[in-house]
DNA sequence: GCGAGGAGATGACGATTGTCATGCCCGATC
DNA sequence: GATCGGGCATGACAATCGTCATCTCCTCGC
């Protein structure tokens, strides 16, 4: 039996997922969390063996969820289930030593097939979404640059971004002048779409 | 027998969604598309009497789909099922003809309750939701204010953003200045994210 | 010790943006 | 037909933004 753990913020999403889950007989669904700061604890009391975990959740995302997995329960397999194909968030997931990446687009039939390979310690990756992250390569942007692109989502003025990295208002333009030529960008806006767009924020 | 149709543009929700309503006797999930332009169709040549709609869908969203489906088929009953309590949304949906407002949010069990009272002519909203739409009141935005504002959510600059909605640079700028002061913004990509929060857009 | 190089700051510049006053055109209303 | 108001445009202005050259620290490697 395949004891599994669902993650997943949108309660009527989780239920519909464990319900599908619950038609194959040899899965069994021990514990489901709609916070990535719960992952840990309901998967060690629960005993799982497999976390479907989504990324985008309070508390803490999925990818870092399945970081905390991989160093605190490193017998749980982490299966990222999320909605965007974005190659930053494939190769993030990755890195933190998730075992598979599925897209909420694929096939449902899909989705226990792929819990019951990473099971058996294959790795799941849809193969047009690796390709794409490897063409893809790494973010361009500086650490600083990231930062401040990052604080630039929240708040709006140069002003406001300074204050809130630490950093003079001048110092936040160098560095977001930096990120919109790296990004090709024209001006601040559209870098943080491109930003995003590929996963780098 | 309720036959219902389900339209989301992600498959595996979709499946699952359609495994949760499988799990009750009285209800049959008839048809499942994933996209907003097949809704009326499939409904018509499933005899389908209820249609559970997501808003975020290609071809047609939800909400116009809703709208489509009161016009032409007004004996099938919409429930619309969406990630985002955005009260303009809300709105916009009763105005098209949706009997019912669901969000994902909300605990699985409460599908199959909402899908039987759509069915049985009631009206099925949140009430936090409702109270939410009420306070908020509508856009306060001009029909060419939100315009401009879509297309600023498009194009970077202020010249792209007139050429795409015919208007000169100077009239742009005044529009966008308009909604950025109703709103309580202080430039456009603040505006942006406000009228985007609440549905305006 | 000393040079290289990165993080951060500064100041200047031209371009863009946000704001405002003003004017024109046109349909609606009295 | 006069008046009013909304849609649209113009021009001017200050504030902000994007870019660049330059400067100071600090750290690292030799």
């Amino acid at each position: 039996m395949i004891r599994v753990l669902i993650a997943e913020d949108q309660a009527m999403v989780r239920g519909a997922l464990a319900s599908l889950l619950g038609l194959e007989d040899d899965i069994e669904v021990v514990a489901e969390v709609g916070r990535g700061d719960l992952v840990v604890e309901a998967a060690r009391t629960a005993r799982a063996t497999v976390a479907l975990l989504d990324i985008e959740m309070p508390g803490l995302d999925g990818i870092a969820a399945a970081a905390r997995l991989a160093s605190e329960l490193p017998e749980v397999r982490s299966l990222i289930l999320t909605t965007f194909g974005r190659p930053g968030f494939l190769r993030r997931a990755i890195e933190s030593g998730a075992r598979g990446f599925l897209l909420k687009d694929a096939p449902a039939e899909q989705l226990a097939d792929a819990i019951r390979e990473v099971d058996a310690g294959q790795r799941v990756i849809d193969p047009a979404l690796a390709a794409a992250a490897i063409a893809e390569g790494d973010s361009p942007l500086t650490e600083r640059e990231h930062d401040v692109l990052v604080a630039a989502a929240l708040h709006a003025t140069a002003a406001e971004i300074a204050a809130h990295v630490h950093l003079s208002e001048g110092t936040v333009r160098n560095y977001l002048s930096g990120a919109i030529r790296k990004l090709g960008a024209r001006n601040r806006a559209e870098a943080l779409r491109i930003a995003a767009e590929k996963g780098w924020l």
